[in-house]
DNA sequence: GTAATTGGTTACGTATAGGTAACTACTATA
DNA sequence: TATAGTAGTTACCTATACGTAACCAATTAC
């Protein structure tokens, strides 16, 4: 009984963990983009094609805080150069991910597709 | 290389329809709450220390709305005895869930543990 | 009869998430 | 020289998410 709410409360913390880094509606769409190989800020809004320049550049600095992607600026020549990438502690995020997007997808076809649309 | 660009874009609109249902500070930690079984509202406020009575029924509304959670109102006689259980719907978050939770617990050790907290 | 518990609701306020539009500085191309 | 593309920044505004506090109706316990 008492281990039952115990490990509750852990979950309950474990959870809330996770969501303060992938909360908000762009992180997780920016962080599958990234999943296709580094990219550029404009490559990066070409994907999510609804994203404004103020949010990518301020989601794409907290997803750099929380150490998720990094910013890299090759070539110092040349100023417009600077590519994101997926960390280690970000390609860690796969596995919750592929199960986001299985459940997206099994949740559309239970629902949307359905016509009980809420 | 097309190919690779519609996955994207594919990966993009699931990752979408599963955070509309995800999304938010309370509804995560109040399907895990009902992953212990089923449970009445004091129960799940008193799992969730911090969440209002206010955000609570919100919430459970909206889940309820969009078929994660039931809500059941057993013997007519008494009308406070209210019990909320997770669909079968709901009960396919699990997996998605234990990832979270094992990112949470990993994110946890690799950040908050090290004093690099962002 | 009164207090406590159950399951909420309502009114109100604040804070933050997100949107819009215009602008910057630099580079490359025509 | 003008235009377009690079990577953003800034100011301003709105919508909604969330919080606080008080309240309600019914039931049960003292």
């Amino acid at each position: 009984m008492k281990q039952k709410e115990q490990l509750c409360q852990f979950k309950l913390m474990a959870s809330r963990d996770a969501l303060e880094v992938i909360q908000g509606k762009w992180r997780i769409p920016i962080i599958i983009s990234l999943t296709y190989g580094n990219k550029r800020f404009g490559e990066i809004q070409r994907d999510i094609t609804d994203i404004s320049p103020k949010m990518l550049s301020q989601e794409l600095k907290a997803l750099e805080a929380y150490k998720i992607i990094s910013r890299t600026h090759y070539d110092r020549e040349r100023v417009s150069n600077v590519e994101y990438s997926l960390t280690t502690l970000g390609q860690s995020l796969h596995k919750l991910l592929e199960e986001l997007l299985n459940w997206g997808v099994f949740f559309r076809n239970e629902i949307v597709n359905k016509n009980i649309t809420p």
